[in-house]
RNA sequence: GGACCCUUAGCUCAGUUGGUUAGAGCGCUUCCUUGACAUGGAAGAGGUCACUGGUUCGAGUCCAGUAGGGUCCACCA
């Protein structure tokens, strides 16, 4: 067996381990029905995109959750794939054409769409790779994309099943124009900003009643042009006898707009006048619809200021526009005042620029399954993890909106809707679209496609992901399914997302989950996952979101290359509280990195302590321990070993991710390296007592590694199989099955293992000791000296226990000699739980130094027992108070009465 | 305007149903290169648990309010 090296260097390890895990299929997932299934769907990353921390952290926790199913021995299946990210892949290959001097519009749409297709062949499967690298063990053959031939026609067949179903329909109306984009966009692409901007006071003057005006504020002047009425409250009495007359446009070519009266209006806000432009705003567009007023739209697509907005504002952009309307209406006299204003300003996503209102026919979805899939969530049937963003999921579902599906874009799935050649699309009626002489709606086009032509428009994005659970499942080919298998991996187990796009996909995926399965079953079963943790958002040590622009993200391959990606896996989630966000610190990566290192030392003490022995299965380590020869170590360690196995079972059904880590941290730094392996120092000096010891450090390690193995995959493989767990051929990753903590107590116990209760509080009391000696020590400046002499002073049965352990204190004291006996006069002593004891030194001490140390003690003492009594004084205490509290108390009081005594016996001594 | 979250050691955070003297990692101080590990070991300093009230024998934990920070929804021009 190879030896084991001095540190642990990751890079080799991991790349030799992938790629064996690769070569032997290990990632698949398969129909097996002997197995309960076990299935993740990655959330597609876009085909743009570069692995960023929160990649890092999501896929992460989604192959700890796939690797530890695999060990509990289900069917494990992670699905991977990408996103098509319409407007952001869109956008990027048009910058690279912008720096060729060319537009898509140059190239036309089947040439731009070839050079996408071009750039994704070559950039679209670096996140993947990516992926490989922080050893994500997804089933990569059943990768896919979300225009893939394949499951386009899943997009485009629910697109007409809805259509056809109703839910589906064309229609005129207000939505967020992205004037960069030249795309309508839904209400979750946009992001509202607070702007700081200016109120302008404009002065309308009224027809017939020359010096008489009506104020309004706006922040748009540039939009007056667009004016068509002044609306004020019905009820305001300021303007009860305007209402029907007429006033002038300020602005724009000349005319005189109505004066009308609707609820809508606040009468608080400026003077209780509003004035209406309903190309340019939704509620005015509104009020518009309810008074019969025009539309005049003074904008481009692009956002600049059209002719209708009239000579010295057309062909502005809107915030030139803006400054030169306030200039025209200041040289015409109607600005009344400007003053500085903050106010909400939607915001395209995407491009990061004002959206505009506009009045535009598109493509609508009436979403299928509302109250179904309300009630799935609240019924528990999909368990949110953290809870309370169930609130949140609830809260949009109660108040939905139909949904914007079209976009003015070319890469993305073309809207399967054929218009009869010479139609003006902007006067289709209703009934014009509903004949099918007129308008044909069908997957596969018209029979004859001569004389039609094919709706323009794509989808958004998220009407090809919101199939993703199930058409990565070969829905709706009925042979693909049963290939890929559906009716087994469906629903599938556990969603790993962000909590900022349950409207954008978790809820949308609900809903198409709920409509495309058979709406007899019950929704346990027709819903997409069980289950939908959502992790935190990773910001920088400040607290900022992490951004390219900030440049404050770290690179997760340089990461790796520094740590390892175990180091990264394993520091990632150490900080990752469930759904707080994530304050990234770069030294706690480094702590991971160490704790391989602790893990990976810890391996090779073993493999120095003595021969190897057979580590091949559990009971064949079990079958090596011998339980006689058992000491209170033995018995604590594997106390503490069932402990941890409870704990991380617990956590990890929880979705505790960072308290399985740090209860596997504990326990393996602290009780199994500082204290277990310390102590057997001496034993594995004897013959006598090796062959138990090792055995137990084996059952130890190899627990370990099981535990830890969906956390740090690559060195736990790795040192699995250095230390002979495994049979030649076989993976942990794979073919071993984890021992739960119920499984661990009955293998061990059938094994003639009876772990005796008392032990880890004996051993908790010995740490105490050597702790408080120690102290003592290294308070005298003998820290680091190795041959100190104690003489101890206790009871019988105190100094029996020294005795039991006399070798173990010998060396975790750092003791020559440890002798029962009067303390000598003046030495340095404490009171421990195994007697009092004094470091016997050849220097005088300082006996005014030992006073004040030993009367420090003796106020700490002082101040604890006072508070114990004053409760156990209170008899509202001991009458309500449960008795084991109460026993607790008393037990608590008598020690430190006995310790105190001890410490003024000490301090008596001194003198 | 509505909803949710956060405030505990210098920093980042645990603290599950209320119960001894509130923990971890990092950082800091002192000592130690001893045969697994200096990516390490030992010892130590450091907290009126944001504030105010209440419930209780007992509150970091439950309730109400206040202050500060954050997130998400919402058509106030």
């Amino acid at each position: 067996m190879a030896s084991i090296t001095k540190s642990y260097e990751p890079r080799d390890v991991e790349k030799k381990w992938y790629a064996a895990w690769l070569e032997a299929g290990a990632f698949a997932g398969r129909v097996n029905p002997s197995r309960e299934p076990y299935c993740i769907v990655i959330p597609p990353p876009n085909v743009t995109g570069v692995l960023t921390m929160g990649h890092v952290l999501n896929n992460t926790l989604q192959d700890i959750l796939i690797r530890r199913a695999r060990l509990e021995g289900k069917e494990a299946l992670w699905i991977p794939g990408t996103d098509h990210a319409g407007i952001a892949t869109q956008t990027v290959v048009e910058r690279e054409l912008r720096k060729e001097k060319k537009s898509r519009r140059d190239l036309g749409r089947e040439k731009f769409l070839e050079r996408v297709w071009s750039w994704r062949e070559e950039k679209g499967g670096i996140i993947l790779e990516q992926l490989r690298r922080l050893g994500a063990s997804c089933d990569w053959n059943r990768t896919q994309f979300t225009m893939d031939p394949a499951y386009s026609r899943a997009v485009l067949g629910v697109f007409v099943d809805l259509y056809r179903k109703g839910h589906i329909y064309r229609g005129k109306r207000m939505v967020n124009w992205c004037p960069v984009s030249l795309t309508a966009l839904s209400d979750e692409e946009v992001i509202m900003k607070p702007v700081k901007g200016l109120l302008y006071q404009v002065r309308y003057e009224v027809v017939g009643a020359p010096g008489t005006f009506i104020e309004v504020k706006t922040t748009r002047p540039e939009t007056i042009p667009g004016d068509v009425a002044i609306a004020v409250h019905p009820e305001d009495p300021r303007y009860a006898g305007l209402v029907g007359r007429k006033v002038r446009r300020p602005l724009g070519p000349a005319a005189e707009i109505p004066i009308v009266a609707d609820a809508a209006v606040d009468r608080e806000f400026g003077s209780g006048a509003l004035k209406i432009t309903p190309a340019h705003d939704k509620v005015d567009f509104e009020i518009g619809l309810r008074h019969k007023l025009p539309v005049v739209d003074v904008l481009e697509a692009d956002g600049t200021l059209n002719a209708l907005a009239g000579p010295g504002l057309a062909g502005l952009d809107r915030f030139a526009g803006r400054k030169k309307a306030a200039e025209l209406l200041k040289e015409g006299g109607a600005l009344v005042k400007e003053e500085p204003y903050e106010n909400n300003v939607g915001f395209s996503e995407r491009a990061d620029v004002p959206i505009e209102p506009r009045l535009t026919w598109q493509w609508w979805l009436r979403y299928p399954r509302v109250a179904e899939a309300v009630e799935a969530v609240r019924e528990g049937h999909i368990r949110f993890h953290p809870e309370r963003w169930s609130k949140v999921y609830l809260h949009w579902m109660e108040n939905i909106q139909d949904w914007c599906i079209s976009r003015q874009l070319w890469w993305g799935h073309r809207i399967p809707v054929w218009y009869r050649e010479g139609l003006d699309r902007e006067k289709l009626t209703e009934a014009d679209v509903a004949d099918p002489n007129k308008v044909h709606v069908s997957l596969d086009g018209p029979a004859d496609p001569a004389g039609w032509v094919q709706e323009d428009d794509v989808l958004d994005t998220w009407a090809s992901s919101w199939l993703w659970p199930f058409a990565t499942l070969g829905w709706p080919d009925e042979t693909r399914m049963k290939e890929a298998g559906y009716p087994y991996f469906y629903p599938t187990s556990t969603l790993v997302t962000g909590p900022d796009i349950i409207f954008f996909w978790v809820a949308r995926m609900i809903m198409a989950g709920l409509e495309y399965t058979n709406p007899d079953e019950s929704l346990a079963k027709r819903v997409p996952f069980r289950d939908v943790y959502f992790t935190g958002i990773i910001r920088d040590a400040q607290g900022r979101k992490m951004s390219k622009s900030l440049g404050n993200s770290p690179d997760p391959l340089d990461l790796i290359e520094k740590y390892g990606a175990d180091g990264l896996r394993f520091g990632i989630v150490s900080i990752a509280p469930q759904g707080q966000d994530i304050r990234f610190q770069e030294d706690r990566i480094e702590g991971g990195k160490n704790f391989c290192n602790k893990l990976w030392n810890a391996c090779r003490f073993r493999q120095m302590s003595g021969p190897m022995a057979d580590n091949s299965s559990l009971p064949a380590i079990l079958s090596r321990l011998e339980p006689p020869k058992f000491d209170a170590d033995d018995h604590a360690i594997l106390d503490r070993l069932f402990a941890t196995t409870r704990a991380v079972d617990q956590a990890m059904a929880g979705f505790e991710f960072s308290a399985a880590v740090q209860a596997l941290y504990g326990f393996f730094w602290n009780d199994f390296c500082d204290w277990y392996v310390e102590v057997s120092k001496a034993r594995l000096q004897s013959p006598e007592l090796r062959g138990n010891c090792l055995a137990i450090q084996d059952l130890v390690l190899r627990q370990t590694l099981l535990l830890l193995h969906p956390f740090t995959p690559f060195i736990t493989e790795e040192l699995w199989q250095l230390l002979g767990y495994g049979v030649a051929g076989k993976f942990l990753m794979r073919d071993v099955r984890l021992s739960d903590s119920s499984v661990l107590a009955r293998t061990s116990s059938d094994h003639g293992i009876r772990l005796n209760g008392e032990a880890a509080a004996e051993v908790e009391r010995l740490k105490g000791t050597v702790s408080q000696l120690r102290a003592l020590k290294a308070a005298h400046g003998e820290a680091a000296k190795k041959d100190s002499v104690f003489v101890v002073d206790g009871a019988d049965r105190q100094w029996g226990l020294v005795e039991d352990n006399l070798a173990k204190l010998k060396r975790m004291l750092g003791a020559a000699a440890i002798t029962r006996g009067p303390l000598p006069p003046s030495a340095p002593a404490c009171v421990t739980a195994h007697g009092s004891w004094a470091l016997v030194r050849e220097a005088k001490g300082d006996p005014a130094a030992e006073r004040a140390r030993l009367t420090k003690e003796l106020e700490t003492l002082a101040k604890h027992i006072a508070g114990t009594e004053a409760r156990l004084a209170n008899k509202a205490f001991t009458d309500k108070a449960p008795p084991a509290v109460i026993d607790g108390a008393k037990k608590q009081l008598a020690d430190l009465h006995a310790k105190k005594a001890e410490t003024e016996r000490l301090l008596g001594g001194l003198a």
